[in-house]
DNA sequence: ACTTTTGCCTACACCTATTAGGCGCAGAAG
DNA sequence: CTTCTGCGCCTAATAGGTGTAGGCAAAAGT
């Protein structure tokens, strides 16, 4: 019949993607992209080595495009300004591609997650804080602070915590990006004075 | 053989999540299970209703779990006592049960969500808030800053994202605590009464 | 002891993943 | 313009998971 559909890895990938975002990454299936493109499952294996590598790559597409809408996001804002955009791209990427969004939370290889992009969100990350004045340690902590709680709002968003509930979920995004702001700039000093004992370890 | 296991809907269900701990909840299967008790596939349907059924209640078990967990830390604390106990549990939990805590991610339908531990869990950090003082509408932007925190910061650990960088993660985590005490006490007021007009709307 | 329940089984139909090997169309070589 | 060659997509086939229908025998009720 059709002779040649012509599927190249790109092709495929992003085609995935753009399935993710509508059936879901976790419904994301050989089978499924293989009609899609109006083709035998067993066609895709030429170009992608199974389902794994598939989703693998996948998720390094959405971290690309995400590290890319960041780094547009950032140039030339610091500050606060510079912490809500990213805030933004955050919140809009995981609210537009959801299936992107939850395909960029795959637990990747060492050897993946070191050539994804991942090292550059953290980088940003970082640049971010550059606005506020916090020393070594308390920078790394704060970075983390930031990724837990972009990636925390955004993955409880997405999973619809937020939907049924008083105040719209933009409203209270555009609070806590405030309050992080305030939080950066009253940054406790290193370890408080107090070494309280840890009472109980349960179960 | 063997003839009568004694399969219950509890059995199946905490095998399940233990399964989920030992090898991943999103490589629980009903097949799996089935061999664990050493019987066929066909027999758990007696009990379950199918895949989604039990992936579900894997769910709810965890929720009320972590929540059971919540409830004691919590018992006879107060201020940052309490919030540092009740992040500890988060932590903690998806430490030593990481496929009950990614079970406990699942998306649930609005009637299992409404019947799960999830209120309680809202609850729970509205109770730690009582020792900050907070108005109303913010209390709730808070209530949802620390759940994206906790959650945000236990799926990246659980994920492997602070695992190979800097600082241990324990001390990142407490000094976040730290932190967030710190916010909820400086938490910024609301924004004018005056409906401020967003200034700009990217994309 | 009998009947009823019901727990687990066999058999099947259907889906996805993945491998092995075949055939033909596209473009290069003559 | 023909012929050759390769690679791009195919068919075939295996393995494992989900889920349904119906059977048989052990447990439970009388």
């Amino acid at each position: 019949m059709a002779a040649r559909v012509g599927l190249t890895v790109e092709r495929l990938v992003r085609a995935g993607a753009d399935l993710a975002d509508e059936v879901g990454f976790d419904r994301v299936t050989v089978a499924l992209l293989a009609r899609h493109f109006g083709v035998r499952s067993a066609s895709l294996y030429a170009h992608v080595k199974g389902s794994d590598d598939l989703r693998t790559r996948i998720a390094l597409l959405s971290l690309e495009e995400m590290a890319d809408l960041g780094a547009a996001a950032l140039a030339g804002r610091a500050g606060k300004d510079a912490l809500a955009a990213f805030a933004e791209v955050y919140r809009g990427y995981a609210e537009r591609h959801p299936g992107r969004y939850a395909a960029a939370q795959l637990p990747l290889s060492p050897e993946d997650a070191a050539a994804s992009a991942g090292p550059r969100h953290a980088a940003m990350t970082r640049a971010i804080l550059r606005g506020y004045d916090l020393p070594e340690p308390d920078r790394t902590h704060a970075v983390r602070l930031l990724g837990s709680v972009f990636h925390g709002y955004a993955d409880l968003e997405l999973k619809g915590a937020f939907r049924h509930s008083a105040p719209d979920s933009r409203e209270s995004w555009a609070r806590i990006v405030d309050a992080l702001d305030v939080l950066l700039r009253a940054w406790p000093a290193s370890p408080a004075p107090t070494p309280a004992p840890i009472t109980r370890e349960p179960s």
